[in-house]
RNA sequence: GGCGACAUAGCCAAGCGGUAAGGCAUGGGUCUGCAACACCCUGAUCACCAGUUCAAAUCUGGUUGUCGCCUCCA
């Protein structure tokens, strides 16, 4: 398994640091709204990884947190005059909607800051006690320079990055790069008693504490959007690695941004889109799909016209199982056991799985990983005849749902059985076609098509689906 | 100014030194009472220029063009 390293600019051999298990922490939402359609990427597609790991035999300890302490978060409240809480609260709720829709598994913890703020103190009061932090007016801040390996991730050389600083600089700090880990409170916003006086903590500290208390001080993979790396993630890493003296993450994974319409999201543009509002139009499925089908370290542009091709190239999918589906349960099917001939097809469609694998083990090429379902997806429509055995079939058809479901892509349609008065429309229109009365036929198939039911005659019978 | 990414058929998108995966759309065909579905067939020398090499979309240098980060942001 090979997974590109942000932190070293290649991909290298993931060697997880206990065998057989992978520690994996990916930023969350901060809860003030529903999640937009960029925050689905990094969601999707690390759920994806963690799904890869599991069938691959890895016991994988996910852990993706909530800010939920939060300057937009308060400022939300203070508009609808109502608490933090409530407004946190509200948006978790949402956000796991919206993952549900996506089929995002749950990660194996959520935790939240708001009920972390123990330990963010405990490794403040670390870092102060190895001069890596100051106090002053109510505010700890994290000593920059302190950290001899500042900038390794983001490439950034702090000399640089001071010279070019576009902060304001606080007469408080000491250094313009110093980075704040707990402020004081102000007026009407939720505040946690420290050595320092009431206050809350710092975004960044947040991710450090809940990153080692869930998972240990060293972890697997780090991920989150790569506008993340700084100074989010660097300063994570600053955090951390002063207050341990240990490397705090292996592998740091970074997903490129989705743009709409080729341009950045954002508000100013008026081109926010919510996967909410999306899923109101489009199958999460589908969406999941659209991203998948692209490298995540490449940017990705988002149309209602790609969205619309990647519901047809899903369908193509799906079509296809459905199709296994109903010859398996039609009674065309006369053989059981396989022949020489289907096991050669089925050798065949071991290697496509192969080829299925070694795109996910490659840095998680699941854009590769699709094309050999979709080779699957041929093989399969060319030789999953009637003159084939179940078995055949069946195994077929379990390889396209498996290696789908691994990318959390569920082709399985599921079971419906129609109202008694449209079964037997079906068949009076089989008896009509069978005394050549096309008129009726044709009557009664567009009757159905205006109830939503699309017929399609084949040679095993009538199948329906709906518009 | 600093750091970085990208440029492959009408569109989306893999490939990362050995002569271009996959999907969508288009067109032609098979199947069908008709239709739909499905299947088959159909297309690119990889922004440009110059190098390295027996061999480059893939490496090096340059040109042009897009974009991101450096400030809250997935």
């Amino acid at each position: 398994m090979r997974i590109y390293n942000t932190l070293t600019h290649q991909k290298e051999e993931f060697v997880p640091i206990e065998s057989n298990k992978v520690r994996m922490y990916v930023c969350g939402p901060t809860v003030y709204n529903f999640i937009h359609i960029g925050n689905a990427r990094p969601a999707i597609f690390f759920d994806t990884v963690r799904r890869y790991f599991e069938y691959r035999g890895y016991e994988v300890n996910y852990v993706s947190n909530f800010t939920d302490v939060d300057d937009k978060i308060i400022k939300r409240a203070i508009e609808e005059g109502t608490s933090s809480t409530e407004i946190s609260e509200r948006y978790i709720a949402e956000f796991k909607k919206d993952m549900e829709a996506l089929n995002v598994l749950p990660a194996s913890h959520h935790p939240k800051a708001t009920e972390e703020i123990d330990g963010m103190i405990s490794m403040i009061s670390t870092l102060i006690e190895k001069g890596h932090a100051y106090e002053k007016n109510g505010t700890v801040y994290f000593v920059t320079r302190s950290f001899e390996e500042y900038g390794k991730l983001s490439k950034k050389n702090i000399d640089d990055l001071e010279a070019g600083a576009r902060i304001a600089v606080s007469e408080e700090k000491k250094d313009p790069m110093d980075f704040v880990l707990w402020k004081p409170k102000k007026e009407g916003e939720p505040y946690w008693t420290s050595p320092w006086g009431d206050g809350r903590p710092g975004w960044h500290i947040e991710c450090s504490v809940m990153s080692s208390k869930y998972l240990g001080e060293q972890i697997d993979i780090h991920g989150g959007g790569e506008d993340l790396i700084f100074p989010h993630h660097e300063n994570e890493i600053a955090q951390s690695e002063a207050a341990t003296d240990k490397l705090f993450a292996k592998y740091w994974m970074h997903n490129a941004f989705i743009n709409i319409d080729n341009k950045k999201m954002s508000k100013s543009e008026g081109n926010f889109l919510t996967v909410r509002d999306i899923c109101n139009e489009y199958p999460g499925q589908v969406i999941r799909f659209f991203m998948l089908n692209a490298h995540y370290r490449s940017p990705l542009n988002f149309s209602r016209e790609l969205l619309e091709a990647a519901k047809n190239s899903l369908n193509r999918i799906t079509t296809s199982v459905e199709q296994l589906d109903f010859l398996l349960k039609s009674d065309a099917i006369k053989k059981d056991e396989l022949s020489t001939e289907e096991m050669k097809i089925l050798e065949e469609a071991n290697s496509l799985k192969d080829k299925f694998n070694s795109a996910m083990e490659d840095d998680f090429n699941t854009a590769d990983a699709i094309a050999a379902i979709f080779e699957l997806v041929r093989l399969a429509n060319v030789n999953c005849t009637a003159d084939k055995s179940s078995k055949f079939i069946t195994e077929m058809k379990d390889e396209i749902v498996t290696l789908s479901g691994i990318l959390g892509i569920n082709v399985m349609k599921e079971e419906e059985i129609l109202p008694e008065e449209i079964e037997k429309l079906i068949e009076e229109r089989q008896t009509a076609r069978k005394n050549k009365d096309f008129a009726k036929a044709d009557q009664i198939r567009d009757a159905l098509l205006e109830k939503g039911i699309i017929l399609e005659d084949t040679r095993e019978g009538v199948k329906w689906k709906r518009s």
